[in-house]
DNA sequence: AATCGTCGTTCTT
DNA sequence: AAGAACGACGATT
């Protein structure tokens, strides 16, 4: 896994990618989501041991050449999606480590358009499991790319809110760049 | 405000 | 391996 810090007006964002892709967002100032390292720059850093062999080396080095347009865009995508705007084509996603039932949640999110909300019933339907909506809030708090896979545009039923895993506030001010955040709860 | 239905995930035996 | 517990929910009482 390679890390990479992305500076923004709101914070520096910390991006996890693996071959596949990116794997991981953290918003910031969550100490304990940026383990075990937090660069300081806005570099690569890889999160291995110091004591590798050469070719372990090369390795990484290849990895973080393939890895550099991935975080070019990934850069592009969030300052986007912070300031409410729609975002163009995402990196490639690593999602390997949800469960299937994650997965389709996830896929789920991505179809939801800036601007526009879904409720958890509703995204449960839309996935094709009406009575799983308690579960579709457990996989949206399992999502591991915020912002960029827009769980922030789930709400719970009648102009509520909902829940938040990195905070409401996060939750709240993203809908309201994006002019959907409920104005009487 | 309290309870119940529902269901995938996680935590306990 | 099996069961209980636990939610970013929603509907009912």
């Amino acid at each position: 896994m390679f890390a990479a810090s992305i500076p923004t007006p709101d914070g520096v964002f910390v991006a996890w990618f693996t071959h596949q892709g990116l794997a991981r967002l953290c918003f910031p100032d969550r100490r304990s989501w940026l383990s075990p390292l937090v660069p300081s720059s806005p570099s690569l850093e890889e999160t291995s041991r110091p004591g590798k062999s050469a070719v372990a080396q090369e390795g990484e080095d290849a990895i973080a050449r393939q890895i550099e347009p991935w975080l070019a865009c990934t850069r592009e995508v969030l300052f986007a999606a912070l300031r409410g705007q729609p975002a163009g084509p995402l990196p490639p996603l690593d999602l390997e480590r949800g469960t299937e039932f994650q997965r389709a949640v996830w896929r789920g999110l991505l179809d939801i358009p800036c601007g526009r909300t879904l409720t958890y019933a509703g995204l449960a339907t839309a996935i094709g499991r009406p009575k799983a909506t308690r579960a579709v809030g457990q996989a949206c708090g399992a999502n591991p790319i915020p912002v960029l896979i827009p769980c922030h545009r789930v709400l719970a039923h009648g102009q509520r809110v909902g829940g938040f895993s990195a905070g409401l506030e996060w939750k709240r001010r993203l809908l309201e760049r994006e002019g959907t955040l409920p104005d009487r709860p």
